[in-house]
DNA sequence: TATGAATGAGCGTTCATTCAT
DNA sequence: GATGAATGAACGCTCATTCAT
């Protein structure tokens, strides 16, 4: 087993990898992935080029390691929910306000996590071709709430997509226009928006339901 | 006033402007926005690299008038049909199978204009001189829709935001997919999912509306 | 067919293409092969980094630029020699002295030549994997000087090697040690070495023959 | 003259070095010497890259003590076989065995020893101390067949060079081919080349050496 | 003395931009 | 106005060297 030396070193190592995925983290939401550059990364580190080597041995393992660290918690946070033993509609309230406090306090994370094709392809591999992880948990919970009568959806897949993408662009659009409404409420608006619709008369629902 | 020779000189810089706008978008279309460099654009459009700088004073300017060029006839089309003397369900309806049709055949262009940092920055001085264009137009058809008593959203903003979001990456995960579904259903689909909601019980939603 | 601005321009794209050719040859021959950088040869050829890239397309190209346009007229000269129709002794004699002033000329070329990894496979590649070349044409002659009976080597090829390397450090060294003794006498003097040993008595030659 | 304890550390400085050169060896006999990396030779050696500074000031003087220490061996035998009171003949016989297979036996190392710019220009210096070694013993064994007359050349030290060009040669192609013929044989053939020449008539010989 | 994290110059390469023609 | 050769800053990455511990 590692001596306290050795231990004390792997600690270190941790933390610096830590501050340069944070480092890059914060280009990623300052800045945008396409000035995602090492150099940037290591400026904002504090510390020199060459030394980002140190801790990832090329840009794309700093890249899968933002998204593992940064991202994956919330992925697994999205994973417990799942595996509530409660109804579908308590669950997608739970993955809505999650995803939705989640990528508020990361700007820039969202684009990150679902519109960059490095991350895409990382994400493919490292989660086996399982789908994109955030759209197949959405998919499931509504194929669940199908089957427990309370959601009407006919592709359960497609309408995930609608919910992500509709999350996504909301919270962009806040973050770009500077608003800072509470989290809490804006995805009680995107639930409600998305279970009641906007119809005001539920009997035109029904018609086109047909 | 310009005299003619001005005025002949004037039509056919616009004319460059729109073969090299023509040249970018294409390339943007066949290989994306990474490679949208000014030597492939001048090569598209069949001039010299040095020639593009005539139109343009850089490449950001050439990126702000694809944008704009892109928008522009959906734009008008949009502005068509707001312009109409008709109920606000039947104006988001034809707005989004626009957007949708629009989107699904120009592939690519969803992301360049509403993703890449660059046109996201130019967007925005863009759009404040053109009212967020987009998202002012479904934003007016909410208002219109509540105000006719249609609809129910308390913030349209915010519904518009959702709805583009959701268009664009349904778009988006089809392409990235593969999959060519028509897109008039896809609308359909999207329409129903705003409009109805997605809960099988319409009394949850008045209680979640209360 | 080309016109003519078109073809002052190849003209001129030619010119440059020998210039940088001639700049990477000067580094080579002063420097060594390590010290053959891009921006070394940009340097001497007194043109910026970049522009080296308008001419070609990689370093690799640049390589087999230099070795095609400077090793090859060399290996030309030597196929000439090979098809004359005369004995494989004047042949032979011709090769010596036509390698040792070509390679008198270019100091480091040999090394270049024979040595680099990187142009020993484009050598390969290029020359369809016929050998290299230069051991080959030696190889061949003093086969042909067997038959003649002017020659007596058992293993023309290993007899080859041994003539090029000889060739080859002989030039090295005269070049490291600033000598400049005639080509053609250290010409003369290997030929005499190899054609007749440094044996003072031809009889111990036979014994070691048998 | 040092006390004890000064002894001592010099002998472990002394073990160290020769641990960091014998490190160096593998690597560059296993890798070449792109491959020669303080790292890799650190790691080789299984201690810290910066502990090898405190042995060698610097890359360029490590190469020159491992160019020193490939060197010594085969030149103390070198030595011993020039120290026999035996005719010139055997000796050179024994001088190319012995740097035949020692080089045979070193794949990369005459690269390395004669080729590396670096270690060229380092040669040089220990060289011009030590007389130019190989070459050197080479053009004094050729001096003693001249004074004894068994061998006939007029200039020695260019005979030595085309000899150890030769040895050089042959055994690079032969590692680059991966033939692995005895070594004993090779310079058996090399011998009789250089003694008897190739020129099947003898008579030849004397007229070229008019 | 030994360590290995940190450094920074340098590598091959790309590309927006300039400018003499 | 049109050209395209030339530029030079920037990219991802390597590695000899330094230095606080």
């Amino acid at each position: 087993m590692a001596n306290l030396t050795e231990r004390c070193r792997e600690f270190a190592a941790s933390a610096m990898k830590d501050g340069i995925g944070q480092a890059a983290l914060e280009v990623l939401q300052e800045r945008g992935y396409e000035a995602l550059t090492i150099d940037r990364v290591a400026d904002r580190a504090g510390i020199s080029k060459g030394c980002v080597y140190n801790y990832f041995r090329n840009k794309q393992e700093l890249i899968q390691y933002v998204f593992e660290r940064i991202v994956e918690p919330a992925e697994q946070e999205a994973q417990q929910i799942l595996a509530r033993s409660c109804g579908a509609m308590e669950k997608l309230e739970s993955l809505v306000r999650m995803w939705f406090g989640y990528f508020s306090s990361h700007r820039g994370l969202f684009d990150f996590l679902f519109r960059d094709p490095v991350v895409r392809q990382l994400c493919y591999e490292s989660q086996r071709k399982k789908d994109a992880q955030a759209l197949d948990d959405f998919g499931r919970v509504l194929a669940q709430g199908v089957s427990e009568g309370v959601f009407r959806c006919r592709n359960c897949g497609a309408v995930a997509e609608m919910i992500i993408g509709a999350i996504q662009f909301v919270i962009e659009r806040q973050l770009e226009l500077g608003e800072q409404r509470p989290a809490e409420q804006e995805a009680e608006r995107i639930l409600d928006v998305f279970l009641q619709g906007m119809a005001a008369n539920p009997r035109e629902r029904v018609e086109v339901q047909q």
